[in-house]
RNA sequence: GCGAGAGUGGUGGAACUGGCAGACACGCGAGACUUAGGAUCUCGUGGCCUCGCGCCAUGGGGGUUCGAGUCCCCCCUCUCGCACCA
């Protein structure tokens, strides 16, 4: 064996299996199937750097090893390839996006298989293509049918720097765009929506049952936002037939609303403005109208708002309530209305300080006195403000027949009386708003509609699909979008606009909007498993023997938007009949980021760090190797060329463990299939009376200390694995490598050719070279392939099997035990595995020192922890 | 503000249900081999000191326990999620 030349073998290797389609799956066996996925790769114009990899080589290593194991693994690749930042690269570029991503995929194709990935290239799906978005287009239509995907005029995101809209999952808590930081600000306008509220239920139970990362979980949940309450209708004094529903959790605080709020936009203020008011509720509209997200999302924002003149009528007392507006309350949450409940809630309590409403308590402390405060102690007024809302539940008081309620008895009989009175009912309201999936903007796919002067939308036959996305289009920004009077860039097609009415065949025009490419990214999984079919978009009797995907691998950025939307997809196929499962992913884990210099790598920084500037000279088993050992899985890190250097030194150190003992190595394809005894965990001389055949203690012990370590080796690291601490795993393999040298070069053997050992010795070493090439496989494919051949074997490792943990092998070992005095260490024994409790207390009352630090004390109590430690309790000295 | 997670050597990071804190590496130091070393190998490497089977050490302070990085309470710092959601 010459040096170990990475370059050489990493290229040989790949070659040799591509040739023999190593990485094909058989689709057609799914007995053992193994579905593992990373989020597809985004070709915007950024090439895939160490950040990129880190997703994908963990998630690659994790499926060597199911491989290894006996699974039937399939670990497809493709592109998301639709999108804005492709599209604004090109307009940035002067290039047409469809020219530009073909030639970075292409690109990008190159450096994913210098990865050394499992990937099965024969099922790449790029989203682009018309064969793929065809089938898009097709389930569009699907949920159009089902009316799962409708159009509606409302207040949306809107992008100035994009001139698109925005889903409200692609704006940030800072009130930005998700894709280019800019502020976001609200347009009225008619999109398509898909209507995934009406899954907000199903979204929720089906987190129960899908191995995710609890915070993950956590954020959907908090995504969908459910809450159960109560709608209350309010008449409004003088204007009969106009009445204001309200939501609240908190129907039992009902006696104490003293004002209504509505949302500036709510629908009714014109009507229910009084003339003497109208000037000023029409100026606060405005007002609120022009003010961005953030600032109407700040909560330390002084309370605002304008009395609109109106009283309601409160349903149980009669009582009038004034109405007033204010932007506190959210036209897009609940109702865009609420009852005001000073005394028991912050926001309204702060509300009627700013305006001097009344506060009115009616929730007395569970246990405390009923009626412990006079009516009106708190209110305004009397000099002592109210500062702090009591929001906890209690005991009601002032509420008329509903005194002495609790308020979860209270929640129920007021909602009763409300629905037996026709002026209110149980409601639940989610925070989840319908998935806003139409984009103003050309790189994506088409919408199948047209849209017919006398049939109104109408969908385009299937079999007419796909739309087809015009190439020579004028997808420049700066037509100032729907309002600024321009067209989106589809519109400006005359060719793609213009069509015929599917229905009536008269004049009609395209829907000019192209689709979220989050749409796209929702079903990609399952087109993996028949990326050619022609006829349909998946294979039902695939898709549902294969899926869920067992295992997906990707940041946890898109713990809502792809995640969710993804759910949503399946979840509404399978309704749709088209599906027999309802989660698409069963296990998920998120990698965490890398960075350069403590920032995220990107070209702005300039901080970038590119695989091929390093792989010419470590190798991209050595990269791997760093990526795996280097940080913890879920929490990434920062890059250091240094870690990479100890990666390399690392493979380097195996190489000549086996360059060292080549002639024996040679042999252990050979050796093997004659069946020996290396094969099994014991060779002779292992087990507990080992030296006693031919009375070589020292050797006997060697080999027991060489096969400990295999085996815990074997043990550990197939355990961290499983559990993505990829980490751990190639420390535990960096240990077998330690205590493999550590046996070859042991005095005993006096520098003498592996060859030459005794039987014994040649054996147990030849099983652990073995051993220790494969549980290297997953991290260090190409070292490993070519390290399994060189021991004489002709198939790949890959299908070499994945070692054994032998646990009767560790019997007869000899560990540490360690002995406290009153919790300090005071020595230590070594005994065998797993001798009895009595026999260890007994050895280590007499043991060493310990007799004499124990001194004339007496043992209180003696603990053993088997295996671990003995804990001699003293009680005082005498 | 609410919720979740995290604070461990010079660095990356280990430590399963409480059981030798710092595995495995990087870096550093000393030595060996070398014409040379940014190669390789060996040894050492948390701190302190009176250099001992010594003491102190897992953000700080209390507690439970034979025993606490791990469990409980309080505090500090950082990260993430949510943030007028009625």
């Amino acid at each position: 064996m010459d040096r170990y030349d990475p370059a050489q073998i990493e290229s040989r290797w790949r070659e040799r299996w591509e040739t023999e389609g190593l990485h094909h799956t058989d689709l057609s066996d799914a007995a053992r199937k193994c579905y593992c996925l990373v989020m597809f790769s985004y070709p915007s114009g950024d090439r895939l750097h160490v950040g990129h990899w880190y997703s994908y080589v963990p998630a690659d290593c994790w499926a060597r090893m199911r491989r290894m194991q006996g699974w039937n693994v399939f670990e497809p690749v493709g592109f998301d390839a639709f999108g804005l930042p492709a599209e604004n690269f090109a307009i940035k570029h002067n290039a047409h996006p469809a020219d530009f991503t073909e030639k970075n995929m292409a690109y990008m194709r190159t450096q994913l298989r210098e990865m050394g990935a499992m990937y099965d290239w024969r099922r790449e799906v790029v989203t682009c293509h018309r064969e793929y978005y065809r089938w898009t287009q097709w389930l569009f239509l699907r949920l159009f049918e089902a009316g799962l995907a409708y159009r509606r005029k409302a207040p949306v995101n809107w992008c100035p720097r994009d001139e698109t809209v925005l889903a409200n999952e692609q704006v940030t808590p800072e009130g930005t765009c998700e894709r280019c930081g800019t502020l976001v600000t609200k347009r009225d306008l008619t999109q398509w929506f898909f209507r995934i509220t009406a899954y907000a239920d199903a979204l929720l139970e089906g987190l129960d049952r899908i191995d995710w990362p609890e915070k993950t979980k956590t954020i959907q949940r908090n995504w969908i936002g459910r809450s159960e309450g109560t709608e209350i209708r309010f008449e409004v004094e003088g204007l009969p037939g106009c009445a204001l529903e309200v939501f609240t959790t908190r129907p039992d605080t009902l006696f104490g609303a003293t004002y209504l709020v509505l949302a500036p936009e709510h629908p009714t203020v014109p009507e229910l403005t009084t003339p003497e008011r109208r000037y000023m509720v029409e100026e606060y509209r405005e007002r609120t109208r022009r003010a961005t997200e953030i600032e109407r999302a700040s909560t330390v924002r002084e309370k605002t708002g304008e009395f609109t003149g109106a009283h309601a009528l409160h349903p149980l007392s009669g009582e009038r309530l004034p109405i007033w507006i204010a932007d506190y309350v959210l036209p897009s949450y609940g109702t865009g209305a609420i009852m005001a409940v000073p005394a028991h809630d912050q926001r309204d309590l702060d509300f009627a300080n700013a305006f001097a409403l009344p506060v009115r308590r009616v929730i007395a402390a569970h246990g405390g006195p009923l009626h412990a405060q006079p009516q009106g102690a708190a209110a305004h007024g009397g000099g002592d403000e109210m500062t702090q809302a009591e929001d906890a539940e209690g005991v009601l008081i002032h509420s008329g027949r509903f005194d002495g309620m609790s308020s979860r008895v209270a929640m129920q009989e007021i909602t009763r009386e409300l629905e037996r009175l026709g002026s209110g009912r149980r409601a639940v309201k989610t925070r989840l708003r319908d998935w806003l999936v139409s984009r103003q903007r050309y790189w994506g796919a088409p919408i199948p509609i047209v849209h017919c002067p006398t049939c109104g939308p109408v969908a385009v036959p299937d079999a007419e699909l796909p739309v087809e996305l015009p190439y020579d289009v004028d997808f420049s920004i700066g037509g100032g979008g729907p309002e600024g009077g321009g067209l989106s860039p589809l519109g400006r097609s005359a060719s793609f606009r213009h069509t015929r009415c599917p229905a009536c065949a008269g004049d009609a025009e395209r829907d000019l909007d192209t689709m979220d490419t989050f749409v796209d990214s929702s079903w990609y999984f399952l087109r993996y498993l028949s990326p050619h079919d022609e006829g349909r978009p998946f294979d039902p009797a695939v898709v549902n023997t294969w899926c869920p995907v067992d295992m997906y691998v990707g940041g946890i950025d898109h713990a809502v938007m792809h995640l969710l939307f993804a759910r949503f997809f399946v979840k509404a196929l399978r309704d749709l009949g088209l599906l027999a499962f309802d989660e698409p992913f069963r296990s998920l884990r998120h990698q965490g980021p890398i960075t350069r210099g403590g920032a995220k790598m990107s070209k702005r920084w300039g901080n970038v760090v590119a695989p091929e500037e390093y792989i010419p000279t470590y190798g991209t088993d050595a990269l791997r190797v760093y990526m795996l050992f280097g940080f913890t899985f879920e929490q990434g890190g920062d890059w250091e060329d240094s870690g990479l250097h100890g990666a390399s030194r690392f493979l380097q150190r195996v190489w000549r463990l086996y360059a060292r003992h080549e002639s024996l190595w040679d042999s252990a394809a050979r050796e093997t299939e004659e069946g020996e005894t290396a094969e099994r965990g014991a060779p002779e001389g292992i087990g507990e009376e080992a030296g006693s055949s031919n009375g070589d203690e020292p050797a006997a012990h060697a080999r027991r200390e060489l096969n400990a370590a295999r085996q815990h080796a074997i043990l550990r690291a197939t355990q961290d694995l499983e559990r993505f601490a990829f980490n751990t795993a190639i420390s535990r393999i960096m240990e077998l490598v330690n205590a493999a040298n550590a046996f070859a070069d042991a005095p005993r053997l006096q520098g003498s050719s592996s060859v030459a050992w005794a039987e014994e010795d040649r054996g147990l070493f030849r099983a652990t070279l073995k051993d220790l090439v494969r549980l290297l496989a997953p991290a260090a494919p190409h070292l490993a392939e070519e390290l399994w051949h060189a021991g004489g074997h002709d198939s790949f490792v890959l299908d070499a099997g994945w070692p054994e943990h032998d646990a009767s092998a560790m019997a007869g070992e000899e560990i540490t035990i360690v002995i406290q005095v009153d919790g300090k260490l005071r020595d230590e024994m070594r005994v065998a595995r797993d001798l009895s409790e009595v026999e260890v207390r007994r050895r280590a009352l007499a043991h060493g020192r310990i007799p004499e630090t124990i001194g004339d004390r007496s043992v209180a109590r003696v603990v053993v922890v088997p295996n671990r430690l003995v804990n001699v309790v003293t009680r005082g000295s005498g």
